[in-house]
DNA sequence: CTGTTAGCGCTTTCAG
DNA sequence: CTGAAAGCGCTAACAG
């Protein structure tokens, strides 16, 4: 039915292998050769058989990019800069799977061996991971598997996973002698600096002179959440000690979206009315404390300080500009593609780290004389 | 290297037919048997090689997925939709794959070429089409080998291609007789009723004593560009004819983002410092808009009402909430799904508008008294 | 530089 | 219900 190597082979009055030879541009071909080639090339219109050569190859051009929801900024631009880096004027040409797992990690799961089974050059996970250790296990042991298979691994915005106890070795200096490297082959990694960034947000209300701050963080069992949670009472603990007593009951959990801001912000509220300053998981869970805090009457910053992560492209523009954390996604997916594609070498020891950045605006101020409202 | 079908038929006594028959389940296996092989895939660990069965199956499932850039949550937001109707838990199983034209022609082109040779099982097509006749010729062309080769054709937020004149024959009417419909076999579309939202949104803004609209408009080769003007046009010529000798001067081009919201909104001022009103190409455009007028002392609404266009998530939480249309984008994006997947029928004529719905809110007033500022 | 020859791993008639 | 055999279309040694 469809025109194939051979059809053009015969037209070209050549054989198979030299049309092979050709296309893909590896190999030595006359120039008068490949012209004629060429020429039967476009009279038939031929289009090359992917599947077929990824069977004869043994390599296929898709790269998967593992994200929670494709529709989240976050995500989109991370996947969209892991994409800048292939396109087909890149060197590469290669095509990207996106795969939206909606946070489960039995879809994350499903996933990789749907890309595994299409035998992808590369796959990137992207976002925070979920820290339950039976996932974790199963996620090492499936990332294992599509690396033995020629598959490479780039993590993105998520850290390295925790080192496989192995058979029961315990702590640093077990490993065999003589191994110069454990990590040699583990998956390349782009991580954020999450944990400092966190810190140095949480570090500027406490010196505008808040001492009432809610947390409307993002699932418990969620890296990203962990780490940004770590930051936050890292920074308590250094400039107001005090209040470490009181971060449980001024945390709350919620999913990464607005309606968990907006809930979050008036169950905050609701415990503790005096609140001069909110956290939030990320930029879109600030716009929904905005929205409740406004809906309560409450107004930003001269009533409540607002603070958000990541810095997305919307925040700049919120009214007031939102206090934020800017995370450099395009430049960390940018970095996560060409690991991917192996046009970049493999950081030390395996693991990049991002900066984040404290980009403080118009959201957040010094709280009202008296503290409370 | 890998495990293969043989092995695991070896291993389960088995031939290598009944195997391929457990796995794809479309052939009746002996229940022993079954369990049989599926404990060999278990204890082999064997995943399918997906190029393989590509290959001898003549199909892939492969899903491409056209858009200008996945960052936008505009196109991010109709991909995720398109996704959620072929997950690894809906009928088919079926990988998306991503590919970001932004916006160039000859992107869209090769990614189309390198989708066939994929022999993706369909392609979805989002968002604006550029009206070059040249690109739109080449693009009928394409999709129409695509559609030859067994891949499905949606676009999705785009209007149906132009009936090719074929042979130069002018007019309706002269389609072969017996043909019972032309358009029986073009691309499935799910078109935006782009004029009709502009239309609304322009007679919301007159209604409200607008008389002097500035127009921040997006590229000027693209349908959804030219749609939108008409029905803009449209709105002056029903409620307010005298000014459509003004809407050259008052309508700048640029492209779909916030500084050409920025840009155009200054340029617009320096036209025309008495404006009352800005309508923006898209919401991310109205941001830029707002920002310069802000810039600018202005107030919104007090001094300058400003209108987005799709109604993106942040636009509900601007401040002032953003007046927009609202385009139930992942509905659509959903049923462009459900068409690529021939899980839903062709809609009559093969085109399905969708509706779009006017969001009237705080970013739009009254202009002040006197109408200038 | 070019042709020949084997497969790559799976699906699918066609016989049992 | 199961097996045998014949490719799907391309690539990659290996000879010329």
């Amino acid at each position: 039915m469809a025109v194939t190597l051979a059809d053009v082979a015969a037209r070209a009055g050549v054989s198979a292998a030299t049309v092979s030879r050709v296309l893909s541009g590896n190999y030595p071909v006359a120039g008068a050769t490949r012209s004629r080639v060429l020429r039967a090339v476009e009279e038939l219109e031929y289009v090359v058989n992917g599947p077929a050569s990824a069977l004869a190859a043994a390599t296929s051009d898709l790269v998967g990019v593992l994200v929670n929801d494709i529709a989240d900024p976050f995500f989109g631009i991370m996947a969209s800069a892991v994409q800048s880096e292939m396109g087909p004027e890149k060197a590469g040409g290669k095509l990207a799977v996106v795969c939206n797992t909606g946070g489960s990690p039995q879809r994350e799961l499903t996933y990789l061996t749907l890309l595994q089974r299409q035998r992808a050059a590369a796959v990137v996970l992207t976002g925070s991971a979920v820290e339950d250790p039976e996932h974790t296990a199963a996620l090492a042991t499936r990332l294992r598997r599509l690396a033995a298979a020629g598959t490479r691994v780039v993590l993105c915005g998520r850290p390295p996973l925790p080192e496989a106890d192995g058979e029961g070795a315990d702590g640093p200096g077990t490993a065999a002698p003589g191994a110069p490297d454990s990590t040699a082959d583990a998956p390349l990694t782009v991580a954020f600096d999450n944990r400092g960034g966190a810190r140095r947000l949480t570090g500027h209300l406490l010196s505008l002179g808040h001492r009432r701050v809610g947390y409307v963080a993002g699932p418990a069992e969620r890296t990203t959440t962990r780490h940004r949670l770590e930051g936050h009472r890292s920074a308590l603990a250094d400039h107001a000690p005090e209040l470490l007593a009181d971060v449980e009951r001024l945390t709350v959990h919620g999913a990464y979206d607005r309606s968990s801001g907006y809930d979050g912000a008036l169950e905050l509220l609701r415990r503790e009315p005096g609140l001069t300053a909110v956290l939030a998981a990320n930029d879109t869970v600030a716009l929904g404390v905005c929205a409740a805090l406004r809906d309560r009457g409450l107004r930003i910053p001269e009533d409540v300080s607002v603070a958000g992560f990541d810095d997305l492209p919307f925040s700049a523009d919120a009214a007031p500009a939102l206090t934020t954390v800017r995370i450099p996604l395009h430049e960390a997916g940018a970095r996560a593609g060409r690991l991917a594609l192996g046009r970049e070498s493999a950081p030390p020891g395996c693991v990049a780290t991002v900066r984040t950045e404290l980009m403080a605006r118009a959201s957040t101020a010094p709280p009202r004389a008296g503290g409370a409202n």
